[in-house]
RNA sequence: GGCGCAGUAGCCAAGUGGUAAGGCGUGGGUCUGCAACACCCUGAUGCACCGGUUCAAAUCCGGUCUGCGCCUCCA
């Protein structure tokens, strides 16, 4: 299995640090809003990769918090005149809503960064001693030229970032020893939110609160660590210089980045007014439409969202869910059980497209590649099944399509909806109608029923209805 | 200015030295009372452009053009 090490710049043979075990950390939402579109690529994309590795067989350890404070949620709850507790509240419970939705797993540990302050502090403490860290006013800064390895994950040395341009100084910036040095603490300012410090009443600043939340709940050394490429300067290279100069070793083997998600090849911003959550993409997509769109692209690739696109990935998943509906139709209405010579053989033939998908997964998550597979296994079984097919050899069938849809996060078992008894009604009449040849009857049910949602197919095996 | 990414059919998207996967869409056909599903057929003599290396290049090297990102606590 290899995986893209940004670090390295190449892709790496994974060799977990225990065997049989992954660990790993991915950087979580800040909780001033619904969650937007940008926001689920991360969820949806380390959701498969862990999914993939527990299909391996590995036991994931796989945490991922929720930033909980922070200015802009500050900002929003002095807007609305409530407290930033009850901004962050509600918003983790809707993030919660719109992750079941797109059927990313609840981490192992979701930790909030206002119930590990008493970490962040200690791990500040240690940094002091260990000469990274500096109280100023009561604020404490990160000795950035201290920790030789800096710039190793984004690959950019010192003096370009101080030559870099970017010689604004923000307030109190004048007070630090090095423009380049970081905020670990700083003291509050009236109304805001702050905990009991030695240095100042206060908060945490950004990136301790992962370098802390990481090594509590993982250690300090983990497997992977994971988030958007817009993290890795300065967010990641912060973190590794925080977790390895108070831990003394290596922070994270792997450091995974997704890339961004654009809308008309615009990165999205509130300003353009080309932003979307995902609340309301859900309002006119199943939010498993979003998923299988963000996964149709390499994890790495920037992503054009649009909406003619998640139309056509719309049409596109419905293939795969047809062709499931059709293999589970099949099983529960044929009357053979055991399998034949033949159909034994083609099972058999068919584990390619499994192997395919794995090829394509082992390769640095190649969702595109391994959704390929899929497709080529669907036309197999919509090729090689028919109303005689047994009962075993459509199980075996239907199984492997659940066991890859499942790592891609697709959940192709639509639950049977109970049809109103009415609606039933007009299912049999219309079929009598049918017989009958009365069909002028028959298209009038089948869109009076469509008026209300329901769409009617007649197959070879009899009426099959879905929702629109 | 520094660092980096991308350009493959109408659209999306794999492929990174051996002769262009897959999906959507289009058009034609089979099936069906019709529709839908499914199936069959239909697509780039070509991979932004120009050179070079090689028996062989979408893939490697050099250059050009175009789009984008990071360097601002935005995933």
């Amino acid at each position: 299995m290899k995986i893209y090490n940004t670090m390295t710049k190449s892709k790496e043979e994974f060799v977990p640090l225990e065997e049989g075990k992954v660990k790993m950390y991915v950087c979580g939402p800040t909780v001033y809003n619904f969650i937007h579109i940008g926001n689920a690529r991360p969820m949806i994309v380390f959701d498969t990769v862990r999914r993939y590795f527990e299909y391996k067989g590995y036991d994931v350890n796989f945490v991922s918090n929720f930033t909980d404070v922070d200015d802009k949620i500050i900002k929003k709850a002095i807007e609305e005149g409530v407290t930033a507790d009850e901004v962050s509240k509600r918003y983790i419970a809707e993030c919660r809503k719109d992750m079941e939705g797109m059927n990313v797993k609840p981490a192992t540990k979701h930790p909030l960064a206002t119930e590990e302050i008493c970490g962040m502090v200690e791990m500040i403490q240690t940094l002091i001693d260990k000469g990274y860290a500096y109280e100023k006013n009561g604020t404490v800064y990160y000795r950035t030229r201290k920790f030789k390895d800096y710039g190793k994950l984004s690959h950019k040395n010192l003096d370009d970032l101080q030559s870099g341009g970017r010689s604004l100084l923000v307030t109190g910036e004048d007070e630090k020893e090095d423009s380049l040095d970081f905020v670990l603490w700083k003291p509050k300012k009236e109304g805001e939110p702050a905990w009991q410090s030695p240095w100042s009443e206060g908060r945490p600043g950004w990136h301790i609160e992962c370098s802390e939340m990481s090594k509590k709940y993982l250690g300090e050394q983990i497997d992977i660590h994971a988030g958007g490429e817009d993290l890795i300067f300065p967010h990641h290279e912060n973190e590794i210089a925080q977790s390895e100069a108070a831990n003394g070793k290596e922070f994270a083997k792997y450091w995974m980045h997704n890339g961004f998600l654009n809308i008309d090849n615009r990165k999205m911003s509130k300003s353009l007014g080309n932003f979307f959550t995902v609340r309301e993409i859900s309002e006119k997509y199943d939010l498993q439409v979003l998923r299988f769109f963000m996964l149709s692209a390499h994890y790495r690739s920037p992503l054009n969202f649009s909406a003619e696109l998640m139309e056509a990935a719309k049409n596109s998943l419905e293939r795969i869910i047809t062709a499931a509906g059709n293999l589970k139709y099949l099983m529960e209405n044929t009357k053979t059980e055991c399998m034949t010579g033949e159909e034994k053989e083609k099972y058999a033939r068919s584990a390619l497209y499994r192997e395919s998908f794995e090829k394509a997964m082992d390769d640095d998550f190649n969702t595109a590649d391994a959704i390929a597979a899929v497709f080529e296994y669907v036309k197999f079984i919509n090729t090689n099944t028919a109303g005689d097919s047994s009962a075993e050899y459509l199980r075996l069938l239907y199984d492997r399509l659940e066991k890859l849809t499942d790592v891609l996060g697709i959940i192709i078992d639509r639950k049977e909806e109970m049809l109103d008894s009415d609606i039933e009604a007009l299912i049999e009449e219309r079929q009598a109608a049918r017989k009958e040849k009365n069909f002028a009857r028959a298209d009038e049910i089948r869109a009076e029923l469509l008026a209300k949602g329901i769409i009617l197919e007649d197959t070879r095996e009899g009426v099959k209805w879905k929702r629109a």
